[in-house]
DNA sequence: GCAGGATATTTGCAAATGCAAATACCGCGT
DNA sequence: ACGCGGTATTTGCATTTGCAAATATCCTGC
C-alpha cells in the first residue's frame, strides 16, 4: 500500500488553503468581515446583482449557508437582497451597498498583498503557470467526471 | 480597483478543494470514515503513533477540534489514545487500530482514484510541477512571513 | 385557468468548528 | 521539596455548517 502523503494533490491542497484562509481572515476581522463574507463581496465585485444560487456556485460556499450570510451581511448593511416582482418572483439578487463597495475597496489590497505573499518567488510565468493547471484540475472534477468515477 | 476574482491565486485553491473534498467525503463515508478522520488515518499512516499536536500541525485541522476528532474515532475503533507513563505525560499519542489500518486499506485506492481524476490530462512532469509549486507556496505561507506581514 | 412537476430560496435541526479558559503535567531555579 | 512559568490536551460555549424538508413561485399541458 504505496500512500504519500506528502505529496498528494488533495493534501497539498487543502492546507494551503487552510493556511491562506486563517492569516487572511485575521486581518480582515479589522475590516468587518469575515472571509466567507469576502468571498461573497468578491463575486459582487466580479459582477454585482448575482442570484444567491450564482454566487453560490461561484464562491463554492453551500446555498444554505449562504442564504444565512446574506441575512448577516443585510445586518451589517454591505448588501442588499432584491426580488424583482418582473422577473422570476423567486429568483433573489444580490446589490452591494456603498458600505459594501468600501469595504471591497479596504480589502482588495490586502488580499492582492496575500498573493503576493503567496507567491513569492515565483516569476510571472510561473505564477500563470500555477494558476492554470488549478483551473484545469478543477475543469476536471466538476460536473460530471465525478458522477461516473462514484 | 482592478482586481481579478477569476484567476486570485486563493480563489483557485479554495474551489478546488471544496470541490475535491465534497466528492471524495461522499464516497469515503461508504467505509464510515468522514473526511477530517482520513486526514487524520493519512497521518498516521505517514508514521503511526504521533502526537496530537503533530498531527494537528499535519492535517491543518485546529488542535481542539481535532481532540474531540480523536475521540470520535476512538469510539468507532480506529485509533486509540495513549499516555506513556515513562515519557512526558503531558503528551498524548495516537495509534491506529486493527480497524483503522484496515479502513486507511480501503480508501486509499479511492484517494489515489480521485488524485487521478484531479490529474486527468497532465503529464508526470506537469503533476510534479504543480505540486512542487504548492509546497513552495505553503513554504511562503508558513511561519513568519505572515506576522512581518500583517 | 388550473393541477402538478420543476426551480430558487429559506428554515429546522443536529453536528462540526474554533477561540478561549480550564486542566494536567513538566522542569527549572531556589 | 516548592513554587512558577511553560507546554499538551481537553472542555465550555457560541457560532457556523450542511443536509433535508418546507415554502414560494414558475411553467407546461390540458
Amino acid at each position: 500500500m504505496s500512500f504519500d502523503f506528502t505529496t498528494y494533490l488533495p493534501y497539498l491542497i487543502n492546507r494551503t488553503g487552510v493556511e491562506l484562509a486563517g492569516a487572511f481572515s485575521r486581518e480582515i476581522a479589522q475590516h468587518g468581515v469575515t472571509l466567507p463574507m469576502w468571498r461573497v463581496l468578491a463575486a459582487l465585485h466580479y459582477r454585482d446583482g448575482l442570484r444567491i444560487s450564482d454566487v453560490a456556485g461561484l464562491t463554492s460556499i453551500d446555498i444554505s449557508t449562504l442564504s444565512r450570510l446574506i441575512g448577516k451581511m443585510e445586518k451589517r448593511g454591505l448588501v442588499i437582497r432584491r426580488r424583482s416582482p418582473e422577473a422570476d418572483g423567486r429568483v433573489v439578487t444580490v446589490v452591494v451597498t456603498p458600505a459594501g463597495q468600501a469595504a471591497t475597496r479596504a480589502i482588495v489590497p490586502v488580499a492582492q498583498r496575500y498573493e503576493a505573499i503567496a507567491l513569492a518567488g515565483f516569476t510571472t510565468d510561473e505564477a500563470a503557470a500555477l494558476k492554470q493547471m488549478l483551473i484545469r484540475v478543477y475543469g476536471n472534477l466538476s460536473g460530471d467526471a465525478l458522477d461516473s468515477a462514484a
